[in-house]
DNA sequence: CTGAAAGCGCTTACAG
DNA sequence: CTGAAAGCGCTTACAG
């Protein structure tokens, strides 16, 4: 049975009412021009009544366009297991928008060599990618290269850490300060204000002081604000190895007799833990970062106590997603999304990542 | 341009090379009959070797066939806004899917009335589901509801808790013991095995014993494993009331001194904190559970201490979800799915429920 | 500036 | 048991 005329829908409906062909109102739909303003308007406002929706699979079944992702992030070393998490989940949303026509690249640099980014920044400004999704692990090349992407207009979205004053499409991740405020929050929840705490930065990169500086003010304002008494020692470890970590936690315990507490402000807290370990120091309160392999061996060794998460997996997953409902869904949206903080012990680790399936 | 014959896809494709129009291949690839069994093997056998994918988009489109989901969870009450999360997910599925063809209807039952309960089930068997999502609140009703899903081949996915022996086609919700054991660990973290502990059921309904009962081993068990010295003692209330919950606690604090924390095995725990606050008892640790409004306000007041969850909106996006996945892209999946057991504080309850946009 | 027509990869009656 | 044809709601050349 054919359908009557007043039963039209989509732009079929939109063309009738209007008295053009579908293949202007798609024009309008689209902003392409070649439509008269006269023919615009007319269109624009039935559109409105009629509150289209456009129905995205025709759309998308109809479309030759492909649209073309770049994902920039540190490839999975054998140090840290850490961007195995976002991997999964950029290639969980992978899966659910492929369908859409969209092809998906990965441009995977080398966290210990900072030309390694360079050259697959300048892979992806070759490729044509419409959209980017980076980690600005080095913030100054990554200010550069987002610099470049908005000369050329290409939207690029940020996980993992921010680059301050970037209008980037998006940001998602956590908010650094407030993780550290909650850090210090948790160790006095086991300290109740006794002991002096050890706070420790360990990393060889100056790149990350921006995102550890921000981390230990949080971690310091909750102390200050709720007028803790306790002793902090803070110590810049200048290199990711165990040795150094080692040396440096010798001379501490030598010269502090009452330290309770140790705060790693990223994910080598592991290397303290193992220091600890060896030393046969028990009743150290051990806090830090990050969902990785040898945390959790000490985690469940309760050598370490508590690992502070911000849902690695799901800032992929929702990465990609920003790209694919600015570029497919056309929907406008805030351009931060804060992480949860996410307080990871022996007890539910466990649960913490394999929900992932949808 | 026309395409070379060889550089057909899909359908097509299949079809050329087993010498049969596409309308049969579309038979054998849904099974349904009249086709003989030779073409059909014939079939199956180009399907696999071109490890042939079905395009779901035009699937979509072409097809006629609506999908009529129904959700059947608690209503949010006054008393609590529990609910709220959970639907808000189901929703955020239900926009993301519904572009499929996918029909998502609500019977809201009332907390309070069992027999609300058995109405919206009724309901539900008339309106000719294909498929369904519930919380099994009332636990009888619930077995009871489900056999008869069961009779009719209906399937469905429980969230929030388990119906123990039931085939559902996916549990989503959390794992209760462990939970439990979680809480125990989070008080003795601040306590270090010191004073006596508080464990309170608040809860009119037989019903939810079943799930209180696995929380509160889970808590026992922890302090049984670690050999902890501390005192339990266990309350059970039952009414939901704040009178009731003053009487015994009144009891409780005149008849021992050394109560230092109190564990509430569901979200009632800001009838304890609101005890707490009006009797002026400082210092005595509060944990309990859920993110609902009257929790959060005595969070922020440091009455309560903790409060765990189990991501309630994640349960209802991912149950919906599940039934997408098992009607409209035919996948199969493990038919439990626990949720993380989350960790709230005063630092971080605010990131909890805002990062849900996708 | 505009329209007629083919096509995206499927599903659905209908006819035989 | 099988196939030809129309159609889902869009997009895309192409022609004028």
């Amino acid at each position: 049975m054919k359908k009557k005329n007043n039963e039209l829908t989509g732009v079929r409906e939109i063309a009738r009412r209007a008295n053009v062909s579908i293949a202007t109102v798609d024009r309008v739909l689209h902003g392409r021009d070649g439509v008269s303003p006269k023919t615009k308007a007319r269109i624009d406002d039935i559109i409105k009544e009629l509150n289209y929706q456009p129905n995205i699979l025709a759309s998308r079944l109809a479309s030759k366009k492909v649209y073309r992702f770049a994902v920039l992030i540190p490839k999975v070393s054998n140090e840290t297991d850490f961007w195995k998490a976002p991997l999964a989940g950029i290639q969980r949303a992978e899966a659910a928008i492929s369908e859409y026509g969209i092809k998906t690249s990965y441009y995977l640099f080398d966290l210990n060599d900072r030309r390694s980014f360079d050259i697959q920044t300048r892979q992806i400004l070759k490729s044509g990618a419409d959209g980017i999704l980076l980690a600005p692990s080095f913030i100054n090349e990554a200010a550069a290269f987002t610099d470049l992407c908005k000369e050329r207009h290409i939207p690029y979205v940020l996980i993992d850490s921010n680059i301050p004053n970037q209008e980037s499409l998006c940001y998602v991740g956590p908010h650094l300060f407030r993780s550290g405020y909650l850090g210090a929050h948790l160790m006095n929840f086991s300290l109740n204000g006794k002991g002096t705490i050890l706070v420790l930065n360990i990393s060889k990169e100056v790149d990350d002081h921006n995102y550890l500086i921000q981390i230990e003010e949080g971690f310091r304002a909750y102390n200050k604000y709720h007028s803790l008494q306790n002793d902090i020692i803070k110590i810049d470890v200048t290199s990711a190895g165990y040795t150094a970590v080692e040396k440096e936690l010798t001379a501490a315990f030598n010269e502090e007799e009452e330290i309770k507490a140790i705060f790693v402000t990223n994910s080598r807290v592991f290397l303290v833990a193992q220091y600890l370990e060896r030393s046969r120091k028990r009743d150290i309160l051990l806090i830090g970062y990050d969902f990785i392999e040898k945390n959790i061996e000490y985690l469940k060794k309760d050598v370490i106590d508590i690992l502070i998460c911000h849902r690695p997996g799901e800032q992929g997953y929702q990465g990609l997603m920003k790209l694919y409902q600015h570029f497919i869904l056309g929907k406008t949206f805030e351009n931060i999304s804060f992480m949860p903080i996410d307080i990871l012990t022996k007890e539910n680790y466990e649960f913490y990542n394999n929900y992932m399936s949808v």
